[in-house]
DNA sequence: GACATCCTCCATAAATCCATGGAATAGTGT
DNA sequence: ACACTATTCCATGGATTTATGGAGGATGTC
């Protein structure tokens, strides 16, 4: 029922939280909802990226827009979606923690879709040592898009639809710490199972640039850079 | 339509966090949430307590358990549920906050449940200090059960129902802090309301037990005592 | 102005959700 | 075994949501 005209106005208080809650509640709109957390898209973008129709992505970017979770920006003919606050993405990240802690079904999921990669984690404290001390390469594997929107001070882009064909740009011996959206991104899994099957030695963020940022760490927009910063 | 069959991979993780979000979709179910958030309660209880046909509220109940955010306790011939965890808890609360700074319609709807009681209120630091300093009497409205499961420090028990009847158990001119569920609980509204009205000098807390409990500061389970402590 | 592009709004069919009453289940007391 | 209580399970009707195609609005180009 959810929204009966005539309740109280305690029900539509909680039916307005509710509202807030229904843009959580598809798999697609959570999808959208991460895809937007790595920086604005337009609405055709957002659809490609997501799978979805345009009429389809468009009716759920309104819904998350009634729930105040995204801002539009208009440019030209394109209307470019944002997320509304990072107090935004951190409701958004910290859904997929409590789902994940609480709810069997997650951790399967999860390894289904991600698969083992072999690599070992680094946290975000050793990947600022590491980087500090000139000891590894950070690599972003997002799309340019999403690199150029902000990255890891630091990390060099080479986005995965393009690393088989640029593995080559890589050092041969340093080690790689490659990283992408955030802990449920499958773009770093597949990067790093591509390059050591390529006899790189490559290992994997902890998580990916949505809790980097929420973690307040230092993010930097740009352009990326063609050559790859000298090892060592 | 959320939880294609044949869908991939990706789309059933993503699903497996709609799940959770579903939980958050309703706003009954953000009732019992609510409710759960002050500790553990029958199913009878909470169907009472939120205005539900006792198999609907059974229904919601297995959304949120499904979820993941609810656990539950067997004790004879009654089923007690209780939050999964403090994460849960601090899901909800993000939730309301977010919902509050993005969309316009929550504070219109607050303003409406909640009315205006004139008061001031005070943060949780100026009430510590205000307690330590012997300066105020703490007043906990919300029912007997959940003021037994855990209440600030101090604070003396007269529930809501009972707070016109046993007005005269309150000191006359030491001022009345009073708090009850949480930020949007109507509780402490309606209280000061009607302590204003004989006279008394009340004030409300910020917010209320959730909040208070979520900044980890100390709580107290136990009985209510009958007498109010000396003050000043 | 005619036209193309990008997006939103509308109408529709299939799937899902909500509330409810009645049946089934688990545990208690006699 | 029987009655009784608390809760869950099941079936049903009505409302809501999702995906989709087509119409309509806004903006920019020629």
């Amino acid at each position: 029922m959810a929204g009966n005209i005539t309740a109280g106005a305690k029900a539509r208080l909680y039916d307005a939280f509710a509202t807030s809650g229904k843009a959580l509640a598809s798999g697609k709109r959570l999808e959208l909802l991460d895809l937007l957390a790595q920086g604005e898209r337009t609405v055709d973008a957002l659809a490609k990226a997501a799978g979805l129709n345009l009429t389809t992505a468009s009716a759920h970017l309104q819904t998350l827009k009634q729930a105040g979770f995204v801002a539009t920006r208009r440019e030209g003919v394109r209307i470019h979606y944002r997320l509304a606050g990072d107090d935004v993405a951190h409701l958004f990240a910290l859904l997929r923690k409590v789902a994940e802690t609480h709810q069997a079904a997650v951790p399967a999921a999860r390894d289904a879709y991600l698969g083992d990669d072999g690599a070992t984690e680094v946290t975000h404290d050793e990947l600022r040592a590491r980087v500090a001390a000139g000891d590894v390469v950070v690599l972003d594997v997002r799309p340019a898009e999403e690199y150029r929107a902000g990255h890891i001070p630091g990390a060099i882009s080479v986005p995965i639809d393009e690393l088989a064909d640029r593995i080559g740009e890589l050092p041969e011996e340093t080690e790689i710490v490659v990283y992408c959206r955030g802990e449920y991104c499958v773009l770093a899994y597949d990067a790093v199972r591509l390059l050591t099957a390529h006899g790189r030695r490559a290992i994997r963020l902890n998580d990916g640039m949505l809790e980097w940022r929420l973690s307040d760490l230092p993010v930097e927009p740009g352009e990326p850079t063609s050559t790859v910063p000298a090892a060592g």
